[in-house]
DNA sequence: ACAAAAGTGTTAGTACTACACCCATGA
DNA sequence: TCATGGGTGTAGTACTAACACTTTTGT
C-alpha cells in the first residue's frame, strides 16, 4: 500500500429505509435542519464512531431512526460514494445501505420524529434530495429490485407472520406489475426453505381464510422468481 | 449526519484480481516488504489520494499491477471492511474490489513486479494472508461465482475474441464443475445480446473448427446459468 | 345467496438434461 | 483414416403462464 500523500477522511453511513406502506413503496426521509443543504430531503445516516464497523453504524442509525434492530430488518450494503464534492464542507466517503423494513416500524420514527417521513419512493426520486441521494436512492432501490428476484428478502418487508398474498402484493408494489394469484401461491409455497407455515389461518384480507406463514432460513433463491418484462 | 466525535480515518481500496492461467483458476497477490505483516502475501491494494474516487483508486491500482485499464476487466465493489482492529498501524477503511481479467494480463506485472505473484485462489485460501484479505478474497471469489451465474461476466476471462467452449471453460473452472458441451453452446449463444459472431473461426483448441465470438453489450442474464447442486 | 379472496386443476408452451450423433479439421 | 473437439437432434422431464374452477369465509 502507498502511504504519504494519502489524506485521512470522514466515512459515514448512509441508509435507503425501505418499506411497504399503504399499497405504496415508501423510503424514510430526514428534512435537514442545518447547512449544508438546509430544509431539503436527505437520506438519514451518520459518521462512522470509533471503535465501529461501518456495518455497525448504520445498524445504529436504522436504530435511531425506526426503533428496528439490524437483525429485524435486512440490511445490506449497496456501494460506496466518494465523489470527492459530493459533501461541499469535506471530503465524506460514504457506504450506502439498503434497509427493507415491515410496515409498521414499531414506533415510526425514533428520537427526532419532527423531520423525519416517509414518502412514496417514486416521489421522492423527483424531489430535490441533498447531496448526492437521489443517486444512491435510485441504487438501493434497484438494489432491492434485484434482491427480491434471487433472495428470500421479500419477506422482509412482511410482518412476522404474513399471507401469501400480502407476500405477493410485496412484489407487486416493488416491481409495479402484476402477478398471477394462483401461480405466485404454488411457486413460494414450494420452494424449500423459503415459507414456514405457522398452521394458523387468518381473514384479515377478506374472503376465504389465508394460511399464514413465518419467514425461513433460506436466503438464495436457486431459481429466481422471474420479473416480467425485464431488458 | 452527526458531527463532531467522528474521527477521519483512512480509505483503502483493496483489489482482488481474478483470472484464468493455464487450466486454474488464479489470483494476483504480492508478499509484502515492510510491516505490518512483512513477508506475508496481501491482496495488492493502496489508499485513496485526494480528488479521486474510490473506483478510481481501485481502477489505478488494477492498472499498476496488470497494465489493464479498468474498462478492460470487469472491475466490482465486493464490500467495505472497516473492523477498527483490521489494520494494526491505525484506522484503515477498505473497499474491496473484484477485477476480472483476462488471462495474459498483457505484460504479467507492472512496476514492482518482483514480488507480485499469481497463485492459485485454492491454494491462496490456504495461506496467511495479511490483515483481513483471506475473508476478502473468499467474498470476492464467491462473488464472482453468483456474478457468472447472473450476469455475462465470464467474459471479462476470455481474450477479446474467443469461442464457446473457452467461454465454457471459464465456468467449469470457476465453479469447479463439468458443464455439458453441447448444452452450453445451445444456451449461450441462444441469449440475445450475451455473444456477438464474427464470423470466423479457429481452429487453436483442435478438432473442428470452432466459431469465435466477441463479448456483447447484454449485462445481466435474464434467465441465469444454473449452478449445479446449489444448497 | 352473494361477493371476495384463497388455493387447485389443467393445458399448452418453453427451457433444461442427458446423450446420441454428425461435422470439419489436423496429423 | 483416425482422433479431437465443435456443434445439432431428440426424447423425457420440469418449470411457467394463462385461466378456469372450487373452497371458505363475511355480510
Amino acid at each position: 500500500m502507498g502511504e504519504e500523500t494519502a489524506p485521512a477522511v470522514f466515512v459515514a453511513a448512509d441508509i435507503v429505509i425501505l418499506t411497504i406502506r399503504r399499497g405504496d413503496f415508501e423510503v424514510l426521509l430526514v428534512r435537514r435542519g442545518k447547512p449544508p443543504f438546509k430544509g431539503e430531503l436527505a437520506l438519514p445516516g451518520g459518521f462512522l464512531e470509533p471503535g465501529e464497523t461501518v456495518d455497525q453504524a448504520a445498524g445504529r442509525e436504522l436504530r435511531e431512526e425506526t426503533a428496528l434492530w439490524a437483525k429485524d430488518a435486512r440490511l445490506e450494503q449497496v456501494g460506496v460514494y466518494s465523489d470527492p464534492d459530493r459533501d461541499p464542507r469535506q471530503r465524506v466517503v460514504s457506504v450506502a445501505y439498503a434497509a427493507m423494513v415491515p410496515d409498521p416500524p414499531e414506533a415510526a420514527a425514533g428520537g427526532d420524529a419532527a423531520d423525519t417521513q416517509w414518502i412514496s419512493v417514486e416521489r421522492a426520486l423527483n424531489e430535490p434530495l441533498a447531496f448526492d441521494h437521489r443517486r444512491i436512492l435510485t441504487d438501493a432501490v434497484e438494489h432491492a429490485r434485484r434482491q427480491l428476484e434471487y433472495t428470500t428478502a421479500a419477506t422482509a418487508f412482511c410482518r412476522e407472520e404474513f399471507t401469501v398474498a400480502e407476500l405477493r402484493r410485496v412484489y407487486e408494489i416493488v416491481w409495479q406489475t402484476k402477478l398471477d394469484p394462483g401461480n405466485f401461491h404454488r411457486k413460494v409455497t414450494r420452494i424449500e426453505g423459503f415459507l414456514e407455515p405457522t398452521g394458523e389461518t387468518t381473514t384479515r384480507d377478506g374472503g376465504r381464510p389465508a394460511g399464514l406463514y413465518r419467514a425461513g432460513t433460506r436466503r438464495w433463491l436457486q431459481l429466481p422468481l422471474s420479473r416480467p418484462d425485464r431488458s
